[in-house]
RNA sequence: GCGAGGGUAGCCAAGCCUGGAAACGGCGGCGGACUCAAGAUCCGCUCCCGUAGGGGUCCAAGGGUUCAAAUCCCUUCCCUCGCACCA
């Protein structure tokens, strides 16, 4: 930073943010303004997702942190008990490589984080409930994990189960299938490194989240308070499909039962189709070379290698029920394992990969399906032979069942052919396992004798050993730690050697904020059934399915063992932020150059600017570019309010026209509410940004108010401090700074919100005051008036008014005879015919007006604007002040204006 | 392909649910005030025409409902995101 420059003089005339800002810091530490104590009643619960612990805070981050912060000080300041706290997400791979490369451990080094980014949060001034700090690593918090998993298992939700799982072999560990990712070509990576996976059979750990797989669908729809495509993430992942299944009998190798949602096509099927993985394919491979060698084929090879059409017969017929016909079994590629039950009968008439694939294997196609009689196709129109018909339709050529619509047919077929109703659903059971060290270890002991065997309550937690650098798993190579006495028969055991998903973490860790020190259970029952579920969630979409189905499942698990009371989602509202660009418009990357320090931001503006420009920039839904105009103008702006308040302070404190008939006042007056009123609605819906507006508008009028002679100081000293409390929020350190600059009573961040009531027709009185410095300005425009002297504005005289209300009220057919049918409007002539008629053409877009007097009232408050514009002489008038002529010419919202 | 969300002035973007003013803001541009000047700041203007507040044409395109449509309904086109050999 180059001393000297025209901004630094700037700087030394304003505040100085690295002073105040520290100071204010301090102050609220001290006084513990965001302690939260335990025996609060049911709090506004204001929750952030919390930071993984890479060492360094983020434009993302601050983002995330600054709309939390923000709105947990203002409902603070409405009065609310706020619970808004912060832990570390602590657990997890990158911390075990940060220590192979630095020749640390991954404790010391997670550590070193967490000191790091707490001072970078304490320096943003986010006012946090340190008190409830909650860090994963910590055995204090893992042996929950650990007393939890015996709970799950205590209700069967836990299981071992062996499976082909995803391996990254960079990782050296298994993944999720929530964290195997799209690539280039269609090749799947690991979600961290994007490495390329393979697939391993391995015995895992799972939580068998499928059993709750119906309700976390079904309460999506619910879930009001979060965004559309969240939910609509969730729905795709847990997939429900609905149908039925059937058993074919393949003679030699029993029934198999089939999966479909189109039972009502059975009688058109013409072919049988196994995966490569199903147990009668591989039963059949045992007997037959070439299925053996294409299941082989199937297995290994990648993406896109093989042909949608691949497939091989393999000799074998199955009966269809239906029809009693035999129809020819193939092993196909495109039939998928662990889809429905990973056989099928295939209808190439009404299943469009069915036609490509009887195509191509000269397979017979048989229409039973054709179009109804409401539908847009012409049956004739239909040739099933030249591409399959998926639609609905009524049955054909299905012996008995023709005339049937598919929807009958499918209910009618699960009966007639000893099927069931089968509902199937995408998500799969959630394996935990994971072959590292940095991770809450699995408690549970392998016994030659007696398998599997929990480590005993007593026994908890299980604490992790000292970190030893090896390749693979370092708990593997942790001899004494691994060898134990079984706890059942006390002979030679071992320990698992898997560490928990660092998923598992996070699906509890907002309930261990309720009660963080508690040691007899992982939180307090009865607060959480008081103080949950969690009101505003903000955090990335990133987390769309994972973190937040993980907790989702977790939160009904401990509803249904009686953990918590009756709470089956933790989350109310949810708000994923929109992200932070580069000043160029695209993501903020290393290679990209692009990216914007936060800290450096905060060294040189202070946080309260990089909390403003932010706030300023977007909702928090949407994504905005950094912008260096936009983080000096919200810079400057925050030093204007200072300095504003600086002078304000300084001034005598004479009071204009104390009687308060100063009309001028008036107008700033209702400003300042209107202001407050506007401000508190837009935090209240999370637009910010709109409130911010609002705020800097407050602002411009203040200070052109002030610098007016004669101003009221009272009204101006009122109107900061009101700036000040509706920007505390936001910008809390210069919030305190400007109240403690007006001798505010207490703290800001302790403050009372202002009363936020929009003053008397504040809308129309605006709307009509708008409207009349526009028409000026047109007119002395487009006259060319160079330099007016008077402007002289009459408000339209009462029989106007009253007509124009009866007209907005009346639904007279003929608006013209009625309104001249009243006397005290007819014996205005051939005005009162004139105006009748304007009404008439426009009576159904009539607006809201002011009576006379509040007319004029509005205009004399807002006078001196247009003098000041104009630099001229401003007169309103009565109707009956003013001379006939331009009398004559207003209307109800429209006061007739003659420039000189 | 299925699903969700979008398309508003030179650019970014509000309004749409709950129909009623050429349509909030911001950026950029233009004019003015302040200044020796520049910057910053403040006040205006920024679809077209207009010597008294007027007229014309507008919210992806087309159609419809209505006294009245950016807003409601239908059709088409385009964009973004999620899911997908899903039986």
């Amino acid at each position: 930073m180059t001393a000297g420059t025209g901004e630094q003089r700037e700087r030394d005339r304003g505040f100085d943010h690295t002073e105040v800002e520290p100071k204010w810091q301090r102050t609220w530490d001290e006084e513990d303004v965001f302690r939260i104590p335990d025996d609060a009643e049911d709090p506004e619960y204001v929750l952030a997702m919390f930071p993984y612990t890479s060492g360094e805070l983020h434009m993302g981050h601050v983002r995330n942190y600054t709309i939390t912060d923000a709105y947990a000080r203002f409902e603070r300041l409405r009065g609310e008990s706020v619970l808004h706290p912060m832990g570390w997400d602590s657990f997890g791979l990158p911390a075990e490589n940060a220590a192979e490369d630095r020749d640390t451990n991954p404790r010391d080094w997670t550590m070193k984080c967490i000191d790091s980014m707490t001072e970078q949060f304490k320096s943003m001034g986010f006012g946090y409930d340190w008190e409830r700090e909650v860090t994963t690593c910590d055995p204090d918090y893992y042996r929950w994990n650990q007393w939890l998993f015996k709970r799950f298992r205590d209700e069967d939700l836990v299981e071992r189960q062996g499976a082909e799982l995803n391996w990254c072999p960079s990782c050296e560990t298994v993944l999720a299938d929530e964290q195997v990712e799209e690539g280039p070509g269609g090749a799947e990576i690991c979600w961290r490194c994007d490495t390329p996976i393979d697939h391993r059979e391995m015995d895992q750990w799972f939580f068998t989240i499928t059993d709750y797989a119906e309700e976390l669908l079904d309460c999506l729809d619910d879930l009001e308070g979060w965004p559309n495509n969240v939910r609509e993430m969730q729905r795709n992942w847990i997939g429900r499909q609905e149908g039925a299944s059937v058993a074919f009998e393949i003679p030699g190798h029993g029934d198999v039962d089939i999966f479909t949602t189109r039972l009502d096509t059975i009688y058109g099927a013409t072919y049988f189709s196994l995966a490569p993985g199903h147990p009668v394919a591989q039963a059949i491979a045992e007997e037959n070379d070439e299925v053996a060698e294409y299941i082989q084929e199937a297995e290994h090879a990648d993406e896109d290698e093989l042909d949608v059409t691949s497939g091989v017969f393999t000799g074998e017929y199955a009966v269809n029920p239906a029809t009693g016909e035999e129809i020819p079994v193939y092993v196909a590629d495109y039939v998928l394992t662990d889809v429905g039950t990973g056989a099928l009968y295939a209808v190439p008439a009404h299943d469009e990969r069915d036609h490509e694939f009887a195509e191509a294997h000269d397979i017979d196609i048989v229409q039973v399906v054709e179009p109804a009689e409401d539908a847009d196709v012409d049956p004739e129109d239909v040739d099933v032979q030249e591409a399959a018909y998926p639609e609905d339709g009524v049955l054909v050529d299905s012996g008995e069942f023709d005339g049937l619509t598919s929807e009958e047919a499918r209910e009618k077929f699960v009966e007639e052919f000893d099927g069931e109703h089968r509902t199937e659903y995408n998500l799969r059971d959630w394996g935990i396992s994971r072959q590292r060290y940095w991770g809450t270890p699995i408690p549970m002991i392998h016994c030659e004798e007696c398998g599997h065997v929990e480590v005993p309550d007593e026994d908890l937690p299980v604490e992790l050993p000292e970190f030893v650098h090896t390749t693979g798993n370092p708990l593997d190579a942790a001899e004494e730690w691994k060898s134990v006495e079984c706890p059942d028969c006390g002979g030679p055991a071992e320990r698992e050697t898997d560490t928990m998903d660092t998923f598992v973490d996070s699906s509890w860790y907002f309930l261990r904020f309720l009660s963080p020190d508690l040691d007899s259970a992982p939180f307090d029952s009865e607060r959480a059934g008081d103080w949950m579920p969690v009101d505003q969630y903000v955090g990335g979409i990133e987390h769309a399915v994972m973190h937040l189905l993980y907790a989702r499942f977790f939160t009904k698990v401990l509803d249904d063992i009686d953990l918590v009371d009756g709470i089956r989602e933790p989350f109310t509202n949810l708000t994923n932020q929109g992200m932070v660009l580069g000043a160029d418009g695209n993501k903020m990357s290393k290679s990209k150059g692009n990216g914007v320090s936060p800290q450096r931001i905060v060294d040189e503006y202070g946080a309260d600017t990089a909390r403003l420009f932010i706030m300023e920039a977007a909702q928090p839904e949407k994504e905005f570019a950094w912008s260096p105009e936009g983080v000096r103008s919200a810079y400057q702006f925050l030093q204007s309010v200072h300095g504003l308040a600086e002078e304000v302070a300084e001034g005598e404190s004479e009071t204009g026209d104390a009687d308060g008939e100063d009309p001028v006042a008036g107008y700033v007056d209702r400003e300042i509410a209107a202001t407050t009123a506007r401000a508190t609605e837009e935090f209240e819906a999370f637009r910010f940004n709109h409130a911010l507006q609002a705020v800097r508008d407050l602002v411009s009028l203040l200070r052109r108010y002030h610098e007016r002679d004669g101003a009221d100081a009272d009204t101006v000293e009122r109107g900061v401090r009101t700036v000040a409390k509706l920007l505390g929020p936001v910008a809390p350190h210069v919030g305190e700074e400007v109240w403690a600059l007006l001798d505010g009573e207490g703290l800001l961040a302790e403050a009372e919100w202002p009363e936020a009531d929009l003053p008397a027709d504040y809308d129309v009185a605006s709307r009509l005051v708008e409207n009349t410095r526009e028409d000026v300005r047109d007119i002395v425009e487009t006259v060319g008036i160079e330099d007016p002297e008077t402007i002289t504005l009459a408000v339209a005289p009462e029989w106007k008014h009253r007509a124009h209300e009866f007209a907005r009220d009346s639904d007279a057919d003929n608006l013209v005879g009625a309104l001249m049918g009243r006397d005290e409007i007819q014996r205005h002539g051939s005005d009162a015919a004139d105006f009748a008629k304007d009404l008439q053409a426009e009576r159904e877009a009539l607006g809201e007006v002011l009576a006379p007097d509040e007319e004029r009232a509005a205009l004399e408050r807002a006078a001196w604007l247009i003098a000041e514009e104009f630099e001229a002489d401003v007169v309103v008038h009565s109707a009956a002040d003013a001379d006939d002529d331009l009398a004559g010419n207003a209307q109800p919202g429209r006061p007739a204006i003659r420039i000189e």
